[in-house]
RNA sequence: GGCGCAUUCGUCUAGGGGCCUAGGACGCUGGCCUCUCACGCCGGUAACACGGGUUCGAAUCCCGUAUGCGCUACCA
C-alpha cells in the first residue's frame, strides 16, 4: 500500500461540500465519512458548506434531505450548515480584490465565438480552451452596454506556467497552464462560480485539507490559481478514487439503489452501511473488515486510502448488514425493526400500536436471519393478515393430500393437549409427536408451518406456533385442515 | 481530440525487491447442519493488463503500450 504516504496528524478542518441538487448519493456519502473521519480521529473540526451556486438546480428539499442523511448517517458537523447562496458578500469583495490585482478580466465572447474558438483548438489537436480577449476598444464597449451584453469575468492564467498538487492520494500530479482555460469566476449576472466560491470558501474557512472525489482534481489547480490570486496559500488536497457501478462507470441513479435514503429505505442501518463505505478505496490491514463507527474513527488513515477506484459490490454490503444485524443485542435490534417498519408505514397499515407489539414478539424469530430490515415482511408480514395460504405452499400440501390431513391433524391433536403453549412446549409436543408417527422431520413440519402460516417461507415453525398463541393457531389449523378435508371428499 | 488518473482473483482488497508456489473477504462451488428461508462450520475455485528494462532476485523500481475512467460549461 502505499506506505509513507503523507498522513494528517493534527487536528485538521475539513468540509464536505455537496451541490443541493438531490439526494445524497454513495459516493458523496463516503466523501463525507472520509472528512468527517479525519475531523473525529484528528480532534478537528467538519464543516458542512452547502454549494448552491447553481440556483436553478439547487432545491431546499434537497438541502433538507442531504442533512438529514447526514445526522442519521451519525455524521454530525462542527460548523455550518453554510450556504454558498448567502456569500455573495464574500465572494464580491475577493471579486473586487481579483480585479484590483487584473487576476481577472471582462470577457464579452458570444456562445458561437466560445464554441469557435474550441472547435478550433480540436481541430489543432490541442487543449480545447478558451482564451478571452482581454482588450477591447471604447466603442465596442460602448455597443455592449447598448446590446445590452454583460460581460462574464475570467481568471487570467497566467502563461507560461504550471501548478503542482501535492496530493496525498495521488502524489505530484501536474498540470500545464497551457490545458487550462481562463475559466469564468463571475457569470454574466454577477454571480460567481463553483471554482471560484469554493476556492475563496476553502481560503476563508480556514480549510486545512480538501478531501473530495477525485472528479475534481481537474478542478483543482484552478482554485489553486486563485487562492494564490488572493494571496493565500491553498490548503492540502487528497482526491480520493470514485465509486464505480457494475459496469465500471460512476455509480449513479441509473445503477439502482445509489442514494443513502433508498438504502435507509431498504432497511439498512447507518453504522455498518457506514462501515461498508469506508471499506470503499480504503482499507485497515486487508483483513479486518468489522468496524463500528468509534472503531473507524480510531482506524482511519488518508495514508491508506487506495488510488484506484472500485466497484460497489451490493451483496457484499447486504453480506455484512446481515452480519451485523446478527451480532446487535436482541433489544437493539428490536428497537430498529420497530422504527423501521414505523418509518415505512407498516405499523399504520397493520393497526397502529397493538402491531408493534406483535414486532416485538417476532423479532427475535427474524434476528438472525434477515440482513435487511425490509426482509422481515418476507418472513413475518403473515403475522398481520388472516390466514391465506399462497399458491405454492398450497400445491405442498395437496402433492399429497391424505398425508398432509394425517400429518397436521396428529400435530393440531398432540398441541391441543398441551398446559402451556410457549416455544419450547410447542416443540417439545412436535417433535414426540413426529417420532410417535415415525415421520421424518421435513415431512411432519413443513405442513405444520404451512398450515398456519401458510408461506413456503416464514419464521420456523415453533417460534410461528407460540406467536399466534394457542386460539389463533388452531383455528388456522382447523381452517386448513377443512380445505384439504374438501379436496380429499371430492377427489 | 486534449489534459489527468488508474490497472493484483468476477468484486472489495493485502502487498514499500527475496517472507508470494500472492494472503483475507464477498461471490460462485462441493460437503456438513437442517422443518422452509436463512445462519453457522469445513473444503474448493479464481488474480499480479502487456512488453521492455534495472537487479543475483520484481506483484513490488523505471520506461513504453494497451485498456478503463474522470475532466474538458456562464454545473458542481
Amino acid at each position: 500500500m502505499p506506505p509513507h504516504r503523507p498522513e494528517i496528524t493534527e487536528p485538521c478542518r475539513v468540509r464536505f461540500a455537496p451541490s443541493p441538487t438531490g439526494s445524497l448519493h454513495v459516493g458523496g456519502a463516503r466523501t463525507a465519512l472520509f472528512n468527517w473521519l479525519i475531523a473525529r480521529r484528528t480532534g478537528g473540526r467538519f464543516i458542512l458548506r452547502l454549494e448552491d451556486t447553481d440556483r436553478e438546480r439547487s432545491t431546499p428539499e434537497s438541502e433538507a434531505e442531504i442533512l438529514r442523511v447526514l445526522t442519521w448517517m451519525g455524521l454530525d458537523w462542527d460548523e455550518g450548515p453554510y450556504r454558498q447562496s448567502e456569500r455573495d458578500d464574500v465572494y464580491a469583495d475577493a471579486v473586487e480584490r481579483l480585479k484590483a490585482s487584473g487576476a481577472v478580466y471582462a470577457a464579452y465572447e458570444t456562445d458561437e465565438e466560445l464554441e469557435e474558438q474550441r472547435a478550433e483548438a480540436r481541430r489543432n489537436k490541442q487543449a480545447p480552451v478558451v482564451r478571452g480577449r482581454r482588450e477591447y476598444s471604447d466603442e465596442e464597449l460602448a455597443r455592449f452596454a447598448e446590446e445590452g451584453r454583460r460581460p462574464v469575468w475570467r481568471f487570467a492564467v497566467p502563461l507560461p506556467g504550471e501548478t503542482v498538487i501535492e496530493d496525498m492520494v495521488r502524489g505530484t500530479v501536474t498540470f500545464g497552464h497551457d490545458n487550462i482555460e481562463d475559466f469564468v469566476v463571475v457569470r454574466s449576472d454577477g454571480s460567481p462560480t463553483y471554482n471560484l466560491a469554493a476556492a475563496v470558501d476553502d481560503v476563508e474557512m480556514g480549510i486545512t485539507h480538501v478531501i473530495r472525489g477525485e472528479d475534481h482534481i481537474s478542478n483543482t489547480p484552478k482554485q489553486m490559481l486563485v487562492m494564490r490570486a488572493l494571496g493565500a496559500e491553498p490548503p492540502a488536497y487528497a482526491h480520493i478514487p470514485l465509486i464505480l457501478g457494475p459496469d465500471k462507470k460512476r455509480l449513479s441513479k441509473r445503477h439502482g439503489a445509489a442514494s443513502v435514503e433508498e438504502f435507509e429505505a431498504d432497511g439498512f442501518l447507518a453504522e455498518p452501511l457506514c462501515n461498508s463505505l469506508a471499506l470503499l478505496g480504503w482499507s485497515f490491514d486487508g483483513k479486518t473488515e468489522r468496524f463500528s463507527l468509534p472503531e473507524l474513527v480510531e482506524a482511519f488513515s488518508v495514508g491508506r486510502i487506495s488510488k484506484s477506484p472500485s466497484v460497489f459490490d451490493l451483496r457484499k454490503t447486504e453480506v455484512m448488514h446481515g452480519r451485523y444485524l446478527r451480532m446487535m443485542e436482541p433489544e437493539a435490534f428490536t428497537e430498529a425493526l420497530v422504527n423501521y417498519l414505523r418509518s415505512t408505514g407498516f405499523i399504520d397499515a397493520h393497526g397502529g400500536e397493538p402491531a408493534v407489539e406483535i414486532v416485538r414478539r417476532s423479532a427475535p424469530a427474524v434476528k438472525g436471519k434477515i440482513a435487511r430490515l425490509s426482509e422481515y415482511v418476507n418472513l413475518a408480514g403473515w403475522l398481520f393478515e388472516p390466514l391465506a395460504i399462497e399458491p405454492a405452499a398450497w400445491d405442498v400440501l395437496t402433492a399429497d393430500v391424505k398425508h398432509s390431513i394425517q400429518v397436521i391433524g396428529g400435530g393440531l391433536g398432540r398441541l391441543e393437549s398441551l398446559p402451556e403453549f410457549t416455544v419450547e412446549a410447542v416443540k417439545d409436543a412436535l417433535q414426540d409427536q413426529l417420532h410417535v408417527m415415525g415421520e421424518a422431520a421435513r415431512d411432519f413440519l413443513e405442513p405444520q408451518r404451512i398450515a398456519v402460516t401458510g408461506r413456503l417461507v416464514s419464521t420456523g415453525t415453533y417460534e410461528s406456533l407460540a406467536l399466534l398463541g394457542r386460539e389463533e393457531a388452531f383455528s388456522r389449523y382447523r381452517a386448513t385442515l377443512a380445505r384439504l378435508a374438501d379436496i380429499w371428499a371430492t377427489a
